[in-house]
DNA sequence: AGGAATGTATAGTGAAATGGTAGGAATTAA
DNA sequence: TTAATTCCTACCATTTCACTATACATTCCT
């Protein structure tokens, strides 16, 4: 039931380039300086984010990343499903898949299916705003 | 954030032992057949369960297995955590870990304990016996 | 007594996912 | 032109997953 280190860190990214936007373009290595991640894997990371246009890339020197959009409209559900694929517990309930040919009555499905909406409330209900504002409340 | 199949399979193989349960011993072939999954691979799952005394065992010819308690003593919660260890999404809030020196200030940290509380939520709340209900509405 | 039906224990295995590294080409500001 | 940066692809070691296999121990039934 683990986030891997992929949503995880994207997550971070995302939020480190939130909060030191200065309208400069922030470039891989300080994100990766601040966060303690390597940089290489965070270039791959990024570039996943680039091409969902979640942030926008300065290519040259001086270059580096922007995001797109405002903070608030970004959920940590579009973050995390963006680097992890869906996060259902179980893939019987994953939109499309009707693998299991007694999914409308099995109650283990009837579980996962709680244990998904309880998650996604969280996820789709924070935005990186939402963290930003926690994270100032807190130093 | 999957669950994975030791323990979907340890869910359903308790559901499976509460539900046909005459008195007599269930055995894994029994079980094995209802479920559709292998038996030696569901060996290896009962006998961590026994082994956690949430079954007990029968040896020899009619042998089989048994719940040692009723089934809305066991919570949903229980089953998967002894199948799958920690249901956390992220090792920096298990308990006893404290490997991220941030991890107070942290709101990642912050998000991955809403994300966990509500998980709990769902399955420290869902017994066997609430399934068994579940299922006999359905039919 | 003997054999079939069961559980117990441990090791092996192929495929996929995880969590990176490495090298270098392309682009651009200074 | 040079240094800083993104972009792209390939490669790799390790772990996890989901079983399979093998051998053995115990007990019931006839």
């Amino acid at each position: 039931m683990k986030i891997s280190t992929k949503g995880r860190y994207a997550l971070r990214l995302m939020l480190d380039i939130a909060m030191n936007d200065t309208g400069q373009p922030v470039p891989v290595k300080d994100i990766a300086g601040r966060q303690d991640i390597s940089e290489k894997y965070l270039e791959q990371i990024i570039s996943m984010l680039n091409k969902a246009q979640f942030v926008k890339s300065i290519r040259g020197a001086q270059g580096g990343y922007l995001l797109t959009r405002t903070p608030s409209e970004y959920t940590v559900g579009m973050i995390l499903r963006l680097a992890e694929g869906s996060l259902a517990p179980a893939t019987c309930i994953e939109e499309g898949e009707s693998v299991c040919e007694r999914s409308q009555s099995c109650v283990s499905a009837m579980l996962w299916r709680k244990v998904n909406d309880a998650v996604n409330g969280v996820i789709d209900e924070t935005t990186l705003q939402d963290l930003i504002d926690w994270q100032k409340s807190k130093v």
